[in-house]
DNA sequence: AATTAGATCTCGACT
DNA sequence: AGTCGAGGTCTAATT
């Protein structure tokens, strides 16, 4: 890896097209051939980044860019699309170069899953009654987050999200559509289960007959500790 | 902005809790006090990171770490939430500390703002007699990105994506489906233009009625460049 | 401040 | 390899 300060202005073509006029910046060069430029602020994403798999190729400045104070240039192309991005670099203010080695990786624990696994086994949460089917429900169009039957037997799908809006609303649409098709699980019933629930995506469940629950995750966390406490 | 080539582990806690064995990694600090742990590959996403705004304390190790190692510790809370990243320097190999100043910015060129501009421009692509009513042609529900009319008057309603999958679909329905409510209006058609339709799209699309059209965006930039060449 | 839709989204899982 | 869904999404525009 290699970290270089510079006074340098950027050209990238590509999906899109951007420039970035010259000022200090902070590049960093990966093993792999990716370059990421960085300014002082804003958050993880860099101004102008190209992904592997690239090659980098340090140019000749021709003699208009000479003039124009361009000391360095270089070209990283990405390997399979037409992308490219061009660093013109003016001044050079430091510059590090240091082998990393390979990262051993992250170990996440995760929410979603965690949240589908608490409900399906809380899921009087929903109502008095309800029970479980089955998690992630294959049908054609993809899988339903939760099948359950409510206290009368009958089937209801659960759709879950962290945030839910519209876009939510939409699945679970299709899926009660196609599964109340089906003569064996008819009738099918909808509900929305999120920690958050956008007022756009409820008044849309809402007219679509789906029944929105919002749900507290430090709550069903804290439940799953107290039962496994219990054994 | 410093940036710090360690061997270090990190732990986070927040929305998930994640962790990063010992190893050598790239450690990137902004002035704002956001900080981005890279490894030597990957794209430009870090493997972890604390975004503004956030607040950076040195703390001493306790007798437990410094057996284990640990020279210095940094703990990087968030203003607003409870996210907190701790970082476990066990040995620092490079560092470079430089103020960078403000950035003065992207320019970018060819989102969908730009493809909207173009098409506009451009309403023959779609047939013969096209005309244009008006851009982000706004509804209860939000603008549609054009609203034009066919070679017989007919109002056509236009949804512009880069990449055109499902819910662009969805989107462009209910627009069609409140602006067909409009006696001034009605009838109105829908077109679904993309550089790029997924085949799940098209088939919802056409199953409603609404045509699809791929954009070829170079194509469209070059007619763009000629006409202006014109002038 | 809150909401919404786009992103050079990225990333992982699954087909 | 393509597709789909989620993200500690982020980000910019608009209400």
């Amino acid at each position: 890896m290699k970290v270089i300060i510079a006074r340098c202005s950027v050209d990238y073509s590509g999906r899109l097209n951007a420039h970035l006029p010259l000022a200090t910046r902070a590049l960093m060069l990966k093993n792999d051939g990716s370059l990421l430029i960085h300014s002082d602020g804003g958050s993880y994403k860099p101004l102008n980044w190209m992904s592997p798999p690239c090659i980098l190729v340090v140019e000749e400045p021709d003699p208009d860019q000479i003039a124009a104070g361009v000391q360095r240039l270089w070209r990283v192309s990405h390997a399979k699309t037409a992308d490219v991005l061009v660093v013109s670099f003016h001044e050079v203010l430091a510059e590090i170069d240091h082998d990393l080695g390979d990262d051993p990786g992250l170990i996440k624990e995760g929410v979603e899953s965690h949240l589908q696994q608490l409900l399906s086994e809380q899921l009087e949460i929903l109502g008095p009654g309800f029970t479980l089917v089955r998690r992630e429900f294959m049908t054609a169009i993809g899988p339903v987050d939760i099948l359950a039957r409510d206290e009368d037997g009958r089937h209801v799908a659960i759709e879950l999200k962290r945030r839910g809006d519209i876009d939510g609303v939409e699945q679970l649409t299709r899926y009660l559509e196609l599964l109340n098709r089906d003569s064996l699980l008819r009738p099918v019933t909808g509900i929305f289960a999120a920690q958050e629930i956008k007022p756009q995506a409820r008044t849309l469940a809402e007219d679509r007959g789906i029944r929105c629950v919002v749900l507290d995750y430090d709550a069903m966390r804290g439940v799953d500790d107290a039962h496994l406490r219990l054994f």
